[in-house]
DNA sequence: TTCGCTGCAAAGGATTTGCATTCTA
DNA sequence: TAGAATGCAAATCCTTTGCAGCGAA
C-alpha cells in the first residue's frame, strides 16, 4: 500500500555521475585512475541491480579479456567502500553487488522462491515498525536487512533458476 | 511491546525428546545411531541457541577426541535435515545452527553492533505487516528473514567479539 | 556379515593475497 | 621515476567428498 517498488532495469542512475563520483573518490584517497576501473565500473551499471562478481568479470571480460577476476575483486571492493555500491550477501551464495542508488538509499527485499528474481521495496510503516521493536528491546538501531521470500508468477517449467533459492538460510 | 524475546541461554528444550526424535528420525531413514551422533547432538544441546559447526566439533571433541569435523557437519546436515537444527547465514560468516524449539518456531534477530550478541524476537505485528507488503508486491509469502542490527549497553572495551560485526552486509 | 559411518586428507567454491611486472600521475 | 595497480597463481576459509577401515544392526 504504501511500499515502493524499484524495478529491476537497469541504467536509471546517472552513469556520467557514477564516473565522476568515482573518480573524486580514488584522487581524495591519491589511488589512480585506471581503464580497467572504468570498465569494471560499467560492468556494473551495465548489468542488473543485483550481480555477483563473477557476471561482473564476464561483463567487463567481454570489453577487454585480459582484466584478472582479482582485479573485479579489488575494484569492487573500492566501490563499495565508496559507497558507490553495496555488497550483499543472500544466504550461502556468492555476494550481490548493487549501485547504492542515492534516491533508493535503503530498501527490503523479496525474493522469488522458484526463480530468483529479486524484488526491491521500500516501507515506510515497516521501517518505523522495526525502530520500535527495537527500541522495546533496549536497542537503538543503525540498520537492518529484510528479506522475504514467496512465489511469483511466473512459468516455472521455463524458469532457468528454479528451485535454486529456496533453501533454509 | 507486543514482541516477546527469547532468552539466549541453552538447555530450555527437552534433552531427552531431541535425542528420541532424532533417533526416530534416524531409524525411518533406515540410517544408524552412533555414539558420534549422540555426541553430537549433545554438544548442540549444551551450547547457546546460535553456535557454528567449529565450536560445536570442540564441544564434541572434549567429549572424545577422535571425533573429526567432517562427522560434525555429516550429523549436523542430518539435525537440520530432521528439522530439529535450523542453519541461518549471518552475512558472510560461518553457518550458525539453531535448535528449533517448537514453542518458538519462527522469530527474528536483533544483532549488537559491538559484541555480537544474538538477541532472538517474535514480533506479530511485525508479521502481518509483512504479510500484507508480500501481498501488495503479488507474492504469497513462504518465509522471511529479518535481521536488525543496534548498538547495546556492553562495556564494548572489554566485548571480546567487539568490531567484527559491523559490516555492511 | 553387511553396509552405513567414521576419520583423514584431499577437493571445492568464493574471495583474498603475494609478487613480479606494467602503467598512472 | 615512484609506487600504485595489474594478472597470475597460490593461499584462505568454510564446507563437502572420496576412500579404506570400523562398527552398528
Amino acid at each position: 500500500m504504501a511500499s515502493e517498488t524499484r524495478s529491476a532495469e537497469s541504467g536509471n542512475h546517472n552513469r556520467a555521475k557514477m564516473h565522476a563520483a568515482f573518480e573524486a573518490y580514488l584522487n581524495r584517497l591519491g589511488l589512480r585512475q585506471t581503464k580497467q576501473r572504468k570498465i569494471i565500473l560499467d560492468a556494473v551499471l551495465n548489468l542488473g541491480p543485483h550481480v555477483d562478481a563473477e557476471t561482473i568479470s564476464l561483463q567487463a571480460r567481454s570489453i577487454d579479456s585480459s582484466i584478472g577476476l582479482a582485479t573485479v575483486y579489488r575494484a569492487l571492493q573500492l566501490l563499495t567502500n565508496s559507497g558507490l555500491l553495496v555488497e550483499r550477501q543472500f544466504g550461502r551464495e556468492r555476494a550481490q553487488f548493487e549501485v547504492a542508488d542515492a534516491a533508493h538509499e535503503h530498501h527490503d527485499h523479496l525474493i522469488c522462491n522458484q526463480c530468483g528474481t529479486i524484488i526491491e521495496f521500500f516501507d515506510a510503516e515497516l521501517e518505523s515498525l522495526q525502530d520500535k521493536i527495537g527500541a522495546n528491546l533496549g536497542y537503538k538501531l543503525t540498520k537492518h536487512r529484510m528479506e522475504m521470500f514467496g512465489d511469483c508468477q511466473m512459468d516455472f517449467e521455463t524458469c532457468p533458476k528454479k528451485t535454486s533459492k529456496n533453501k533454509e538460510i
